[in-house]
DNA sequence: TCATTGTATAAGTATATTCTTATGTATACA
DNA sequence: TGTATACATAAGAATATACTTATACAATGA
């Protein structure tokens, strides 16, 4: 029974319990599929904004999503080199695609694209 | 990006939280490899005998697990009729096999096997 | 029939979690 | 230089979680 990408049991209880609130595994997929800013989210989840930023602390704290800061935004996005990304995307992977919330925003106007 | 089999994201934000304990994702990969009694965990975990019954709760109440009465024991296992079973399986099969405490039961005697 | 064993449940407690409100900091821009 | 915007952090409150202790229940065996 080998295992090409094992993950103590003790650390994959750390991050079950990391995504197993609605909201960051929410972000988390979405951050798995775009680029994203805090206040995006903010709009997405009609949350406050320290709300949505301590869930991001959490995340980062974890090491599994990192952030860029570009003028006064700050984008979010998955950690490339997350040391359990493979299992991150396992667990991820089965959930259904985040990117209509990203479109209904993009169709209020409400998209940050500061490019 | 078609998906096999899709777990809505609130369905698995539910069940994340409820592996994302170690006790009850131990239970849980143990149970997916073995049939096994409360008293065994107890054994196991050194824990407290209605902490182990109460962890075994939560996880029957959500379907994960099942049990069979035989005599004053009962045993536990994974639930086959669970409806997100290869979502379960997805997630616990990269975890390290636990085989080896229940052999470390056997070797002291404290296996349950009353057949 | 009564004591023992295995398990479940109830109630209480300590701690963790997630929010709110208030405030601080950095950047942009007039 | 002052104000607005985006975000982070701190402190506090409400709730959830995971244990403990006490007790109930069901099956076993003397």
């Amino acid at each position: 029974m080998l295992n090409e990408q094992a993950v103590e049991i003790e650390t994959a209880a750390t991050i079950l319990k990391l995504l197993g609130d609605k909201t960051r595994l929410t972000i988390v997929k979405i951050l798995s599929e775009n680029e994203c800013c805090v206040c995006e989210f903010v709009e997405l989840f009609q949350m406050s904004q320290p709300a949505v930023s301590q869930h991001l602390r959490k995340l980062r704290d974890s090491g599994l999503v990192k952030e860029r800061k570009k003028g006064q935004w700050v984008y979010y996005s998955v950690n490339p080199s997350y040391p359990y990304l493979s299992y991150l995307i396992t667990i991820i992977q089965d959930i259904p695609s985040q990117r209509f919330r990203m479109e209904e925003l993009e169709a209020q106007g409400k998209r940050i694209t500061c490019e």
